[in-house]
DNA sequence: GAGGCTAACTTGACGCGTCAAGTGATGGGG
DNA sequence: CCCCATCACTTGACGCGTCAAGTTAGCCTC
């Protein structure tokens, strides 16, 4: 990220392809967002969770579930799950099979919701990263990622 | 991001390469940041703040030529500059060329902060992107990505 | 040279994301 | 059968990052 380092550390060429990474691990994120809040009012994690909670059977998910499924701490999925009951998308009530539980459960504006919102997101993937690239470039692309992500070794990630 | 999109919109060789993306760009920095955090007691705007300081003639720059540089609002470098100030890595004057500016100024404190960050910092970046991939697929890595950047069009992006 | 425009900066409020501390329900051991 | 450990969740506080609104300094025009 700085000259600094890069005098003494990154040749010219590793300098180049950190700063086009380091954009587009900046960038992507930003357009993505500002197309979900724009479109349809949503913040990413907010239509992540409304996505995962409509795939779930009964639309119904246990929020310590929905929380691993979402690479999000329970902390911060509370706090979402608060905005979108506020919405009167989502619903809480307590897990009858296991009172300590909570399940968090779609309701009808909430699957309607989703449904709208999930083409134009999609979308906006395929424009800004599939539309861009050649399929070797894919590939290609894939492949490193899935290989930094392995020596990133995030919790929960499991190999191909 | 979700099987939803997936079914509908991506295929499932695109659907792969979007979640290794997807995991890189949610464990990388991550991955960073806690490096960071870890080695030196620094959050990475606040790392970046001291490195594009360092490097300015006089170890000095405006604070509106600092957020330009840094991709960050003059809100966000406010705030970090403030708690740079505190910890004395960091002074503020007012430029007396133009009043309206404020100046950072990097302190002798400041100075060896970021020379004791700045190794531990790159050999991160080096273990988890450079090391991690063949002469090849960093290259391939480089070229998708600025693809990429090219598409999201970010403000004040250079071309090479 | 006084009034007002503009540019630089700060501050408030909000969402993302974290950790730490607190609350409530459950289940297991004495 | 009761107490306490544990688990799920919530809340507070903090930093990242945003936009909007307010403040101050400089400049430009009349």
């Amino acid at each position: 990220m700085s000259i600094n380092e890069e005098a003494r550390w990154l040749n010219a060429e590793e300098s180049e392809t950190w700063l086009s990474v380091w954009s587009m691990m900046v960038w992507l994120p930003v357009r993505l967002d500002a197309q979900l809040r724009e479109d349809a009012g949503l913040s990413h994690p907010e239509y992540h969770a409304l996505s995962q909670i409509s795939m779930a059977p009964e639309r119904t998910i246990r929020l310590s579930e929905l929380a691993a499924a979402s690479n999000m701490t329970l902390s911060h999925l509370s706090r979402v799950i608060t905005r979108l009951e506020k919405a009167g998308w989502v619903q809480r009530a307590p897990d009858p099979v296991d009172g300590r539980y909570t399940l968090g459960i779609l309701t009808d504006a909430g699957w309607e919701k989703i449904r709208s919102a999930a083409p134009g997101h999609v979308e906006a993937v395929r424009r800004y990263v599939f539309d861009a690239l050649t399929e070797d470039q894919r590939r290609a692309l894939g492949d490193a990622a899935a290989r930094i992500v392995e020596v990133l070794d995030p919790p929960g990630f499991v190999r191909a």
